[in-house]
DNA sequence: CACCGGATGTTAGCGACTAACATTTCATGG
DNA sequence: CCATGAAATGTTAGTCGCTAACATCCGGTG
């Protein structure tokens, strides 16, 4: 689909609907039909802004920076250290504009179960991608797919708790955190 | 549902008919209603033997035992050492009396995202039941959280490499493999 | 103002899944 | 051996997510 002006009025209308509706009656209790009644345009439109429903809450734009920021890292560190690493320098210092509806979104995610199953979608991909990354460097196969499976997990449960934690928390302090624990015994960094 | 004779040989037909199906033409390919024909039954019996389409594929009643096999573990290890040797000690022994169907399952839902979304959904339940489990004993939940995510992320991507390994691969090699490397720092248990 | 491309609507349909009610099958006990 | 009652199955009708083909409308350009 083009940009147009209009694209981006109606896909903003789409979004405001939907997340009020979510937050007030839950996800799965919400119909596409309501979003589209409560957006002033009619189910298919909905569907040729957004794939699906639930891509109102979930979008991965990251799997190529990830990647790369993975491969960054020093080639001769065992696979799961590469990976953390990659992950902390691609996220370690993201600022998420204190944007409020980055937060909604989460929090929605983190309620739903059907919600956390599309995250896990994406995060194959991300998975993949890094895992691809690391075979071309020489890894074995699955510890490079175990490696990038371990350290997102741990990063997507930092994000979903970031989504119910005071407002005072960053996402970066969270995200640090986890990857921390994947660290080799006892390193700060 | 009642379990009686005629329950188990339903429920036996439907589970040939749907592998059958899922090899031949892919899981996505695959209507319920085709398998209802090829079982000799209804759509609707289908639903009733099985809540929805994947859990033909998907089942898991592991959970208990797992959480159990973690709070075995010493109470003063960090939780992601604590969580590892515990899945090590439910799993690390595993012989899956060799059953083919089992690879079978396996090897079908490694191929489709959409049935790993179904299994992402079970592994949140084992992953929320263990993390309870080390909160229980004074785990800080945030950590308790990340070291379960993390670590079954491990065990599944060894699960699923299993489906497609050559046949002399046992799963209970993979699972160690996989959270052999979460050790801290280059311990072999 | 006429025009044209992109955004929207309409209609029709598939597949997963559910509920209410009718029907058949089968293991009992008389 | 057959009647009986409960459990399994079928029927029908419907909702919701999602898609395709075609018609229509709107908005900016010349």
């Amino acid at each position: 689909m083009v940009v147009t002006t209009r694209t981006l009025r109606t896909r903003a209308r789409i979004l405001d609907a939907a997340l009020d509706l979510f937050e007030h009656q839950g996800y799965d209790a919400t119909t596409v039909n309501q979003i589209a009644v409560a957006a002033g345009i009619t189910p298919m439109t909905f569907f040729r802004h957004f794939p699906t429903k639930d891509a109102v809450l979930v979008t991965d734009p990251y799997d190529p920076l990830i990647a790369d920021a993975v491969g960054a890292q020093p080639a001769d560190l065992p696979p799961l250290e590469r990976t953390r690493l990659g992950l902390l320098a691609a996220l370690g210092d993201i600022t998420p504009t204190e944007d409020t509806t980055a937060r909604r979104r989460v929090a929605l995610v983190a309620q739903s179960p059907s919600l956390r199953a599309a995250v896990s979608v994406g995060t194959d991909a991300t998975q993949q991608a890094i895992a691809d990354r690391l075979v071309a460097d020489g890894a074995d196969p699955l510890d490079a797919a175990i490696a990038a499976a371990a350290c997102l997990a741990a990063t997507t449960t930092a994000l979903l708790a970031w989504g119910s934690a005071p407002s005072g928390v960053t996402l970066t302090d969270l995200v640090r955190r986890a990857l921390a624990q994947l660290a080799p015994a006892g390193a700060t960094p």
